[in-house]
RNA sequence: GCCCUGGUGGUGGAAUUGGUAGACACGCAGGACUUAAAAUCCUGUGGCUAGUAAUAGCUGUGCGGGUUCAAGUCCCGCCCGGGGUACCA
């Protein structure tokens, strides 16, 4: 009668979505009494395309932790929204001229539907999209915090409000203050700062703002009109329509991510990240420590400072190399050699980051015709310029050793500089394969001779010190990060310039909506969209016209999701205080040196100034593996309609076309389908083996153009949501990528059946007997909610599902259908079947919502294990294990210990080479 | 180049701190039910060798060594795949 069949699996599904929602059975709110929980999914970007099954794989696992815990007596927060700003909204716009919010509704409508019939238990009523004004009048908000605020470096460094600065300046300029600034910042007196007028005051501030305007390199495509990021640029052109792209400085608003530097790599020992993932931001923030030095230029009173980690290798200087870009470039230069550094200056502005990478292999550099003389042992070496040194790093100066290090010793080799050897090994050939600068002692280094190199560091550090001819300097390679846009379809900034001061938007004013235009690309002068808008401004004044980057909304939505809908605060205190910090964060690795570097930074930002108590904003996170395309092939013969199978195609001329994976089953084309598919097709021929046409099969990312998109309403129709949450844990560890196969999603649906019908008796009806368990039976429960606990407490999903199966195989076999057994392996299976779950449990005689009843306790460790290892210790070591039933009494377990084989032989004096011991007895000994 | 990962049957993948390798599932083979098919259920299933058979022996976790009573797991040296990064001094 009630068969687990697909009608009636979309009959309980229907009827259990309807009901949570309707009692709001997910919604959460503070509540002190219970410890929170707080499990999030990187919120997606709704693209029009819809979600495929590859999107659900980490919310399916953090909707199963949630359930989890929340049946373990966690009051748990698991929410869902929308980063809403993007691209593709907007080059959408372009091209038709629909409004992006127009195509953003429509996509977050289609996403909310797919996610919905997944059933993710998420309190909706928290959802947030990152483009509702609502929402981002907070990230303007938080942006005017960052440029009302600046870094002091005292007392272990931390954000503060730019009013203390001020201060400070006021009473005694800024020689006391340190602060993360402006390389340039030059030392004023209070009176020079009281002499400011408004330009000047507000330049020297945004030299300590952590939202700041500044000259920046860009890429700059005035064809297009819009500013390029570097993989935006391809060979010195742009990547879209070819034109012409050079590197200008442009004033543009940043973010100085690089005051968090120290705090931002530290961190990363507190939290519980996937390794690959800290170590990318750790090479992103890329610190070095090591000391600044200066060089006397021969013959004039300046001098050139470079920053080394190797003050080791001193002595092994034979050159100085500066970027083409160094300030002192055209001071130094020679008459004699004036005419060909201009000349390679010119080329090398000219040329793009992207193309200086490319180009690595290639050396290129000019001498100045200058000569620097070394401090530590008084030889003059000439000074070259190269475009290997780059501008932007250290001082833009390196001191050369080339027999330390393989591009001083390429660029020695090309160009014909002498060599000297200062730590031990092969002297005269040094390639990339025998490099060994970390080993061996110094030679030819002075005082320094006969130390290891990481104690000559020490020793040299301590010379430059107290000699005053350096510092030492931790360098770091990340970059304050560039905030702004030239587009529409991002968070208008909540400024506006008098005289061109910028100002911050009153705090009643915002948020700055986005106006209206007609248009969505740049101007013809090559102003941002938001310049077509009409009559835009604040009281007068001009607004900003660029636009906030992607990162800028979701840098800090999980804050939004602890109080969504609050108009006067971010997030309430309270609800902070309750909520803290997010326990569990599962999405894609990809975000590592992005979204989840910002998130961190902001989060620390915002705690330094009163919002929030926690450093980090993610405790645990988990990457998920993406699941890919299987794309399958066919192969038409050149020029001809006619296609050939994948095991005969060799013989022919052929090209591989994708065919929609929907008319391909086992890898046998449905030709009629095909021929039906396109109009092209339709009189195609085919060539066959044993009579089947048979597809080629290729791994690729799921996309549309690939044919190969498998869509989660495609299997929720044809299983059941049950059936499509437990296959996709079922497919693999949670972290792995894997391509999409449905091969085995039958098994996950039979144990499904299988499961169900141990409730019910061959005629479907209910049948669930109120009889003692026996042992077998209890065995076999605490057995499996054991395992069930200790694999979702590791994240261990896949397992999870095996262990289902296993327990209900064996409840199978044992024939029960007990109360006492079931019950609670409803409980368990919840969190992964929610809608079976529940319908079994309303059977069961429930009125409540499973969520209301606790997660069932295992305690009785004799039915959990049966047996134990026993190790033997022969001298004090031990030599074997034995295996001992779990209820045996220790005396007998002695007994039959002494009384072995193994121990026997061994108190004769002679051990067995080997023992082989299964289920508490010795199977087989070799002597 | 550097950093991080991973390599186990025909396939996806199991395997606590070193302790019966291949759980579970797919696929495949055989059987039951059926006029037949589908569905369902049962049995077998790493490889090799011997045996009518139950079974026994050998071998086996990318390759080569090592530690250990015992290695997929630990150590050393390689090979291959995936991801990240790239003149950062």
């Amino acid at each position: 009668m009630a068969d687990y069949s697909k009608d009636e699996i979309k009959r309980i599904e229907q009827k259990w979505q309807d009901k949570w929602v309707a009692d709001k059975v997910y919604k959460v709110s503070v509540d002190t009494s219970k410890p929170k929980y707080y499990a999030l999914d990187m919120f997606p970007y709704p693209s029009g395309a819809g979600l495929h099954v590859g999107h659900p794989l980490g919310y399916i696992a953090s909707d199963i932790v949630s359930r989890y815990k929340r049946i373990k007596g966690f009051n748990v927060l698991h929410p869902m929204g929308f980063d809403s700003f993007g691209l593709p909204a907007e080059q959408y716009a372009i091209q038709t001229g629909q409004h992006p919010a127009i195509t953003t509704a429509k996509n977050i409508e289609t996403y909310k539907r797919q996610l919905k019939q997944i059933a993710f238990s998420f309190d909706w009523d928290r959802e947030v999209q990152t483009s509702d004004p609502a929402y981002y009048k907070w990230t303007q908000w938080i942006f005017g915090q960052l440029f009302n605020a600046w870094y002091n470096k005292k007392s272990g460094g931390k954000t503060e409000p730019i009013q203390a600065l001020i201060t400070e300046l006021e009473k005694n300029g800024n020689k006391n203050i340190e602060a993360v600034c402006d390389d340039e910042t030059p030392v004023i007196s209070a009176d020079q700062w009281k002499a400011f007028n408004d330009q000047e005051n507000e330049n020297f501030l945004q030299k300590y703002r952590i939202a700041y305007r500044s000259e920046t390199m860009v890429n700059w495509c005035a064809a297009l009109g819009t500013v390029l990021s570097n993989d935006e640029v391809k060979d010195g052109v742009s990547e879209r329509g070819g034109y012409p792209v050079e590197r200008i400085k442009m004033m543009q608003w940043s973010m100085r991510i690089t005051a968090y530097a120290e705090r931002l790599l530290k961190g990363l020992d507190t939290i519980d990240w996937p390794e690959p993932v800290k170590e990318m931001q750790r090479n992103w923030i890329g610190k070095s420590v090591g000391c600044e030095l200066d060089f006397k230029i021969d013959g004039t009173g300046e001098s050139i400072r470079v920053f080394t980690t190797r003050i080791d290798t001193i002595y092994g200087v034979t050159f100085m190399v500066i970027a083409p870009e160094h300030e002192l470039v055209d001071k130094i230069t020679t008459a004699a050699q004036r005419a060909e550094v201009e000349k390679y200056v010119d080329i090398a502005k000219n040329r793009s980051e992207r193309e200086r990478m490319s180009e690595v292999k290639r050396i290129s550099g000019v001498f100045t015709g200058a000569y620097v003389i070394n401090p530590f042992n008084n030889e003059k070496v000439p000074v070259w310029i190269a475009d290997y040194v780059l501008a932007g790093y250290g001082t833009g100066a390196v001191m050369a050793v080339p027999s330390s290090d393989t591009r001083d010793y390429a660029f020695a080799k090309h160009f014909n500089l002498p060599i000297i050897d200062v730590l031990e090994g092969p002297t005269s050939d040094i390639t990339k394969d025998n490099f060994e600068p970390k080993s061996g002692k110094m030679i030819n280094s002075g005082f320094l001779n006969g130390l290891p190199w990481n104690e000559a560091i020490e020793k040299a550090l301590k010379k430059v010190e107290e000699s005053g001819i350096g510092v030492l300097k931790v360098n770091y390679r990340m970059r304050d990060a560039i905030f702004g846009r030239q587009r529409y379809w991002g968070e208008p900034f909540p400024v506006y310039y008098t005289n061109g001061i910028p100002k911050i938007v009153d705090f009643n004013d915002l948020p700055v909506t986005l106006p209206e235009i007609n248009e969505y690309k740049p101007t013809e002068t090559g102003e941002p969209p938001l310049a077509r808008a009409n009559g835009w401004n604040y009281k007068g004044h001009p607004y900003e016209l660029t636009t906030m980057p992607g990162w800028a909304g979701s840098s800090w939505y999980w804050f939004r999701y602890m109080d969504p809908t609050n108009e006067k605060e971010f997030a309430s205190k309270e609800d902070i205080n309750y909520w803290q910090d997010v326990d569990l964060y599962i999405g894609g690795s990809e975000h590592a040196t992005g979204h989840l570097l910002y998130s961190r930074f902001w989060c620390k930002a915002l705690k330094d100034l009163g919002y929030g108590n926690a450093e980090e904003p993610f405790k645990k996170m988990i990457n998920q593996g993406h699941i890919q395309g299987m794309s399958k092939f066919v192969y038409r013969i050149n020029g001809t309609n006619k296609f050939v199978s994948h095991g005969l195609r060799k013989q022919y001329e052929t090209t591989a076309i994708h065919a929609d994976i929907h008319m391909v089953d086992n890898d046998v084309l449905d030709v009629e389908a095909f021929k039906k598919w396109r109009d092209d097709f339709r009189d195609s021929e085919f060539i066959l083996e044993n009579g089947k046409y048979i597809c080629g099969t290729e791994v690729e990312k799921m996309s549309k153009s690939k044919y190969n998109v498998v869509n989660p309403d495609e299997i929720v129709e044809a299983y059941g949501a049950d059936t499509l949450r437990m296959y996709e844990m079922f497919l693999g560890p949670l972290e792995l990528s894997k391509p999409w196969a449905t091969n085995g999603i039958d098994g996950v649906y039979k144990f499904l059946r299988r499961f169900w019908n141990l409730f019910h008796d061959s005629n479907g009806n209910f049948a669930v007997t109120s009889d003692e368990p026996t042992r077998d039976e209890q065995k076999v429960l605490h057995k499996t909610i054991k395992k069930i606990e200790e694999d979702i407490d590791r994240f261990s999903f896949n397992t999870s599902v095996s262990e289902f199966m296993i327990c209900c195989n064996e409840l199978v076999s044992l024939k029960c259908n007990k109360r006492a057994i079931l019950e609670p392996l409803v409980i368990a299976l919840s969190p992964f079947a929610p809608h079976i779950a529940e319908e079994l449990w309303e059977k069961l005689g429930h009125r409540e919502t499973i969520l209301k009843s606790s997660f069932p306790k295992y305690d009785n460790q004799y039915l959990i294990e049966s047996s134990f290892n026993y190790p033997i210790s022969i001298n004090g070591k031990v030599r074997a294990q034995m295996n001992f039933a779990l209820d045996m009494p220790k005396e007998d377990i002695e007994k039959m210990v002494m009384a072995s084989e193994i121990v026997q032989k061994w108190l004769e004096g002679k051990p067995p080479k080997k023992v082989i011991i299964v289920q508490g007895k010795i199977v087989n000994v070799v002597i």
